[in-house]
RNA sequence: GUGGGUAUAGUUCAGUGGUUAGAGCGCCAGAUUGUGGCUCUGGAUAUCGUGGGUUCGACUCCCACUACCCACCCCA
């Protein structure tokens, strides 16, 4: 127990630290291009935040909360996504009131679920998402998936597909609601166990049921898409417009309605292809009335969480390998202890003219501390030594030519500095 | 939450109801005494997941727990 990690969760290790450099790097130029700004909030959360931010009918809040009482008596609850802290930010500093659109994005902050973990199922994973708030364009959404799969594509990774739906406003969807309700009343004793608790709760649930007895149902159940009223309509044609004028192949899928209870007009989501149903990557949507709900003002928004640990799984699955930097440029190797102290001071000076060095901090032997600089796969060797100590010089070496050279004691680290 | 599988060195995996549990890779060290990648030689490392039980005896059989993997549910 005591040297091991809790269930669902995962170390990121330094073997692999480039792999998430990698991903975030791209992932800021990415949203940066696209005028969107860093931020960060908390990883606790009040509880209630998130009882009226996500909903409380659906399962996250229902049975995946990490909730604990604090020292103070207070409900805290690790964060089970992040647009709720994200909007919760934005009303709390007033940044409705700045410039509009506000476009904001987090880095791979962690997000908690009680789950039961399996492959690419984990109790705590980390999320990139970027939200737009105050702009009602149909715009917002069609540059959030432009992004998406800017990002996505940037990493290598093919095969994705876009699924995007509408499920209309507070205007149309209670239309829609009933409409649903009384055809699926009709035929209740074809449901599951599930999709009956559905029926009142949260109908629209009902399409998103797996089991095939409802699925087959559901096929003639009447569609969202015909009920919408004609701001959603046009809203929901505009995109549509928008992704193919870019050249975004997408699938317009009347079956999603995400698990979040917030959203409005557009969900969308980019799957994988796995099994017989494929594995949602990201999924996003448009959110108007949350802001509100939550007690700010009446703002449009819209956004989407990707989840990293998903996306690396995925390039494993294709293949795809991200490039390692160099670890280390120069390694300074030195002859026993009386080249001990010249080559700390050169291994320090290179370092401080920017160069990527390292020395012997296991007291090996040369030929050893050969080795390793050649495992860590070091460009060149410094090699302090008796004879180059006397004669004033550093030998350097390089270790894929292996050609060596004299270099003199004198401004070594910024010659050798200069010649990588 | 439901169902199934797995658990032996750092790692991937062998193994048998009975004396000192093996291999490949990795790690460390040597191969005429100041030089890596190949080759050769040697070495270290395992309370055989944890806790019970059956047995003269359990790594091997049984039970529980824990973790991981797969399918479902849900999602990222």
């Amino acid at each position: 127990m005591l040297t091991q990690a809790p269930k669902g969760t995962r170390d990121m290790l330094p073997q692999d630290a480039h792999i998430w450099q990698t991903i975030e790097g791209i992932m800021r130029r990415r949203a940066a291009l696209a005028g969107y700004r860093e931020v960060r909030t908390p990883v606790f959360e009040h509880t209630e935040l998130f009882l009226r931010g996500v909903g409380d009918t659906t399962d996250i809040v229902q049975k995946e909360m990490y909730t604990f009482k604090d020292k103070g008596d207070r409900s805290i609850t690790l964060k089970p996504e992040g647009t709720a802290g994200a909007v919760r930010a934005l009303i709390e500093n007033h940044l409705f009131a700045d410039t509009l659109p506000c476009k904001m994005y987090y880095l791979n902050t962690p997000v908690f679920r009680y789950e039961k973990p399996q492959a690419g199922r984990l109790r705590e994973h980390h999320q990139f998402g970027m939200e737009c708030f105050g702009g009602k364009s149909p715009v917002v959404e069609a540059e959030l998936i432009s992004t998406l799969l800017g990002i996505l594509g940037d990493l290598g990774l093919k095969g994705l597909s876009v699924n995007i739906n509408s499920i209309g406003c507070p205007n149309c969807r209670p239309k829609y609601h009933a409409a649903l309700k009384e055809y699926l009343s009709g035929h209740v004793n074809e449901l599951c166990e599930d999709c009956r608790e559905r029926l009142d709760r949260n109908p629209l649930r009902v399409l998103d049921c797996k089991v095939p007895t409802c699925k087959e149902l559901v096929k003639d159940a009447p569609s969202m898409l015909d009920m919408l009223c004609d701001d959603c309509r046009t809203h929901f044609d505009q995109l549509q417009k928008l992704l193919t004028a870019r050249g975004i192949p997408f699938k317009v899928d009347t079956h999603i309605v995400r698990g979040l209870d917030y959203y409005t007009k557009t969900v969308f989501e980019v799957m994988v292809s796995r099994g017989r149903e494929g594995l949602a990557l990201c999924g996003g949507g448009r959110y108007d009335g949350l802001v509100e709900q939550l007690g700010g003002p009446a703002t449009c928004a819209a956004g989407f969480g990707i989840g990293t640990e998903r996306i690396i799984m995925e390039l494993e699955n294709q293949g795809v390998v991200l490039p390692q930097p160099p670890v280390c440029d120069v390694y300074v190797a030195n002859l026993g202890e009386e080249a001990r102290e010249t080559s700390f001071l050169l291994c320090q000076q290179l370092r401080e003219a920017g160069v990527k060095a390292e020395e012997d901090v296991c007291c090996r032997s040369l030929k050893a501390q050969f080795k390793y600089a050649d495992k860590i796969a070091a460009r060149f060797i410094a090699l302090v030594g008796g004879d180059e100590l006397a004669r004033g010089v550093v030998k350097l070496r390089n270790l894929s030519t292996r050609e060596e050279t004299e270099i003199p004691c004198e401004n070594a680290a910024e010659s050798i500095a200069a010649m990588l």
